[in-house]
Formats: structure tokens, C-alpha cells, sequence
DNA sequence: TAAGATAACGCACAGAAAGTGCACATAAGT
DNA sequence: ACTTATGTGCACTTTCTGTGCGTTATCTTA
């Protein structure tokens, strides 16, 4: 059913989550593969859900959004309606691309983009602090972006 | 030269940084314009660097990579080639899906990708704190993923 | 080990998508 | 109003994808 994954699985995907854009062709060369089963094979990765989607990954520079922070929450209350209620409303935010509960003091970490620190201050204190839930809210500002390419680590 | 970008760019990078998979045909019949125009729209986006690339988007559960962290690293001795070969090292390490320069008392922050909490310490008590640079590690697991997309804002 | 079954493979072909030349339209500048 | 720039759709060529099919390899069981 859900047959594990071997050699040619792990090069196709690490070459795909780098760079979609190879052919099936390109793909086979690498990996001693022909063009068809490189194919079949991301149709049954594509169908399994090991590849979710493929994405263009845009440059946040050249769109204007110049600033990516890290921010902290902490809620006060913990009571259920509030969390799930945060939790809706920092999944529908388009300035959030990442958003993770965690474990210890802090309750959740987001990753934001936003145009300026203008911007940012007014996502904090407009669209964060005000709702009920939050209790305080800790933020770092990303001065330099050594790395942001979000590939796994396979094999 | 750099032309800035008008609507239908905007739409046409919006359904692109989603899903790469649509055909010219499909954006084209969604933003109101013809396949060869959103063909050549693309090739100036990609030309400008306005896309960097195309990436498939991989399910971290069935690779086996239930573990994802935030971790701040704070640097002792802020002498120049200790950080420069800190940022060269974490660069390289695929466990490392993003890495950023902080403002604040936290030098830097890194997203960290392994298969298992085991995983995670080691990293971390053999590859991060070994080096010479490093003073202090602080690191955050991340229980639930609420968003995971990176998509940026846009228009 | 031999025989049959199952899965994986490459090749060839058909359908689909991408990208370019070209003629027309629309907007901007002189 | 005329000229130039840029943007557009259509038609066509090239490239890519995906499937049918016969062959090879691997696994199973007697």
C-alpha cells in the first residue's frame, strides 16, 4: 500500500523540492532513471502525498516586503474558545506564512512578512494585542536571511 | 527596465506561489488573459528574478521528520571570522531549513527540521554547541503546525 | 533450485503544454 | 495627427508528459 520509499524515490525528491522545474527527462538522467518512470514515480509520490504542491518561490525583496520578524504570543487565559478563535485567526492573516504551537512558556510562534516596520508594528498592535486571547506578545526583527529554502533533509 | 509589476503580474504570482501546476491556459482563464501573454508575463517574472524558482513541497510526516524547532543561538565573542564561520557551517547543515540574524540580545535564529526528538539534542549538544563561537542555545519545539505554506503577502 | 507470479523497466507513440513569430490594438510621447 | 512603445491574441512548432506494451528483473513458493 503504502510502499516505502527507495533510492531513486529520495533523488527524485530531493532534486524536485530544489528545483520543479526539470523535466522528467532531466530527472531520469540524474538518477539512471528513463523519462516514463520518473513519471510514474511522481504520479505515485504526487497520489501517496509525499509531494503535496509545487510553488513558485517568490523574492521578497522585489515585491517590496522587506522586513521578516519572528513573534512570540503568549496567551493569558487558556481557556479553549480563545485559543481555537486565535488559532483561526492567525491561519487566515496572509502576513503569517508559518505558524507553530510550542512547547514551554511561549504558546505560539509566528513567522511574519510584512512591507516596513511600520507595517509590522501596526500588525502587532492592531491585529495581535487587541484580540482578547493574547496576553503578551515578544517579537525579533530578522536583520539578514542566511537561509530560507525550507528543504527537508532526505536520505 | 524593472518594470513594476501590474494586476494581472500580482494575480498571476498569487495562483503561481500556490500552485505551480497550473498551466498557462488555467492562469490565463483566471486572471482574463491569453496562454502565450501569461507565457511571456512568466518568463519576464522569472528573467527579473521575481520568481527565484520552482520547488515541490514535500509532507515532512511521511519522509519520516516529525520534529520541527526553533532554535536561538547567541554567539560569545562577537569577533568577525567565529561568526562568519558559525553562519558558513549552519548554511551547510540540511537539518537547517531557514537561518536569520536577529536584532536583540539573540544573535540568531534557525528553523530546524530532524526525524525525532533524539535527533534534535544531538544536533544540538554535538553540532551547535561544539563550536567555538557559540555561547548559548535556547531552543523551542514545535508541537502543532498551524501554517506551513510560506507564501508571501501580496498586492 | 526451478517455475510461476509480481513488480519495475525502457521504448514508442499520442495527447497536451510551452513558447515564438506575426499582425493588430492600445496607449504615450512629440 | 503621427510615430513609437508596449501589450495582446492567434497560429504554429517544439518540447514535455503520460500511457500501452513487450521485456527484464525480483520475489515467492513448491
Amino acid at each position: 500500500m503504502n510502499s516505502s520509499l527507495d533510492g531513486f524515490d529520495i533523488k527524485i525528491l530531493r532534486l524536485l523540492q530544489d528545483n520543479a522545474s526539470l523535466t522528467n527527462q532531466e530527472l531520469g538522467d540524474n538518477v539512471g532513471l528513463s523519462a516514463s518512470q520518473v513519471s510514474r514515480r511522481r504520479q505515485r509520490l504526487e497520489q501517496e502525498g509525499v509531494i503535496r504542491r509545487y510553488k513558485a518561490s517568490l523574492d521578497p525583496d522585489r515585491l517590496g516586503l522587506t522586513v521578516t520578524a519572528y513573534v512570540g504570543v503568549t496567551l493569558g487565559a487558556h481557556s479553549r474558545q480563545n485559543a481555537k478563535r486565535f488559532r483561526d485567526m492567525v491561519v487566515a492573516m496572509p502576513e503569517v506564512q508559518e505558524a507553530h504551537t510550542l512547547t514551554g512558556d511561549v504558546d505560539y510562534m509566528l513567522k511574519v512578512v510584512v512591507t516596513d516596520l511600520k507595517a509590522l508594528s501596526r500588525f502587532i498592535n492592531d491585529e495581535l494585542l487587541p484580540h482578547e486571547a493574547v496576553q503578551n506578545v515578544r517579537s525579533s526583527i530578522a536583520m539578514e536571511t542566511l537561509k530560507d529554502d525550507n528543504l527537508l533533509p532526505l536520505g
